[in-house]
DNA sequence: CTCTAATCGAGACGGTACGTCGCGTCTTACG
DNA sequence: CGTAAGACGCGACGTACCGTCTCGATTAGAG
């Protein structure tokens, strides 16, 4: 797949990034409903048409945007995910969202959840399988909805209390309640 | 707050009722996005204005509808909810959806995920607390938001592949992932 | 047809009313092509969605403005039309659209003069037949577009040139150019 | 306005040909409102941003295709007309229409017929007066006006129905109603 | 069993945002 | 290094719903 094939004019590229900080910028101000594309255009300093060119909706551009966040989160998490150790992923994870506190802030309470949890649970889903083994008790695919729900859930309510838990506390929590109930072979007693 | 000093006509009960129904009928048609007020005002066969006198927005129907429901489901599942027998707890629930299994497929498929999360919240952090009885771990809110999350995550799966797996089955895996980590005192081995 | 049939509200008539006049000053201001739906609604001082209740176009808006007008004036010519003394229908003519001037003025010269000829035909059309005798050399429906075309330019030359000639001078150079030649039953020698 | 002081490249020759040849083409096939821009360089297959250095706009490549048509025609009509011999001049008028049915039935039922009266008027302004004797009663502009609107209104209503009437019959209504009343100095009986 | 006021259906209205289209300009990557 | 392809800003289009508002026409339920 060499790169001539796929022609990206060098304005596509500065249109885009301009809408996805766009988008950024507005969500850490309002929910996403609220958000008009008339607003990300406005913002972003382009024409309304030219929107349609980029992105066939405001929840594609939602898409994009939180795409590329998940896919960083995720592969900070999942490599470190081993039997035994799950504490260790938990850590990198919620590490992650402490150093992007505002964006997922704003991304969680915003009204994007709902994408998020989708796009977690396909980027889980593409990458974890080859590394993830687990019992025939639990379905791979329950599996990954299950733990991308408490995940996210989780990381929504520490964002919100973030003051009375400091990192290793919700990474503790979060991977007694979650990672191991899942991971581990070993059934709790 | 007494009842008598809120009158209720007949004709108010009948379009409400005509509400909820209308609304749960194209509920089970179409997602929560592509139903307008105009189309549930036209299958409930009342006027558009109407509509209005009674409810102050869609979300707002939609939330009486939800809310009817949870409070059958929660008050099922709550009170035989104790130490050493969760499991009784999660079938209650999973033959409680597998009873009105068209009803909450409508909800957790077509957009209304989100309300019912809010509402099983809500309502099971009014009823719960009295009863639960948690370790210092994990605070009560944390622990609602966390279960509500992965009990709805769970009948979503199950809704979509519900060939696969029996009640029983279920509400082994639901006590397994979501009850046992949360109520037991006792810490997994 | 009783006119309780036909439910017409007040409102709606306010709002024609308001967008025919509104569309009339926008069109001695600029030409129709310049003017916008949404130049009339803001002129007419009335909602934009509101605009498609009532026209499903600015040209059926247009149309209506138009057919308005020109009813005055067809009935004010043909009745006057008679063999032999097809001058007095001219000079009815001419007076008519002496005195709205400014109106008829905005509408040859402002993009709306195909309109008006497709309007002025087919009123003539349906009133004239039953007054006008044709001799079988000239079809009426013939007879009716080159009448309408030649009446509607001649209009348009002298409101462009309106100071050289009088009312009777026009009148009598419509007479002999366009009414003599069609509606006298006389060939010229 | 000598051709020398403007250079023409072979290749905008080419060009415009191709665009002039391509509106004629989409203008049997659809109306002139319903022709884009991209539809006309399309046709003509030719880059967009190509157009605008060869016209300004769609209607001046209109106005260039018309005016070389009705160039062809007007020379052909007003060198025999003749104060007494007008008949000649309406027949060479409608023999060239005859054969150019489906280039003028495109551009007169297409939209472009106000563009042709303008082009129409303009040539004949330009070439007639040395040739024309008018009496004074009718101002030249005017009747160039009248003679312009009138020829273009039967020319349209012949191509609509051209089965009816050959070419001689129609030659001659077209000289009773046009030709006669203005170029003729004697006034009707 | 009436009378009267609440409630109803109907739907016009001012708004707001949508996604599409065509314009004419300006940029860019390629030949 | 000029030019054809096409991305861009712009702005009007017609559509869909929103929530507000006036209408009469039922229709409960209090007197």
């Amino acid at each position: 797949m060499t790169e001539g094939l796929v022609k990206i004019d060098a304005r596509m590229q500065r249109t885009q990034e301009a809408l996805r900080v766009g988008m950024l910028v507005l969500l850490e101000r309002s929910a996403l409903a609220d958000i008009s594309i008339r607003d990300i255009v406005a913002e972003a300093g382009i024409g309304y048409a030219t929107f349609f060119r980029h992105y066939a909706s405001k929840n594609e551009l939602l898409q994009a945007v939180i795409t590329d966040e998940i896919e960083q989160l995720v592969d900070l998490s999942l490599p470190v995910l081993r039997p035994g150790d799950s504490l260790e992923s938990s850590l990198a994870l919620f590490h992650h969202v402490d150093e992007h506190r505002a964006l997922w802030s704003a991304l969680l309470t915003g009204g994007a959840a709902g994408t998020i949890r989708e796009e977690f649970a396909r980027i889980a889903r593409d990458r974890g399988p080859s590394r993830i083994h687990l019992d025939g008790w639990l379905p791979l695919d329950l599996g990954v909805a299950y733990g991308v729900a408490a995940t996210v859930e989780i990381i929504a309510w520490w964002l919100r209390n973030r003051d009375d838990f400091s990192v290793e506390r919700i990474a503790a929590v979060h991977d007694r309640l979650v990672l191991r109930p899942t991971v581990t072979g070993a059934t709790p007693a």
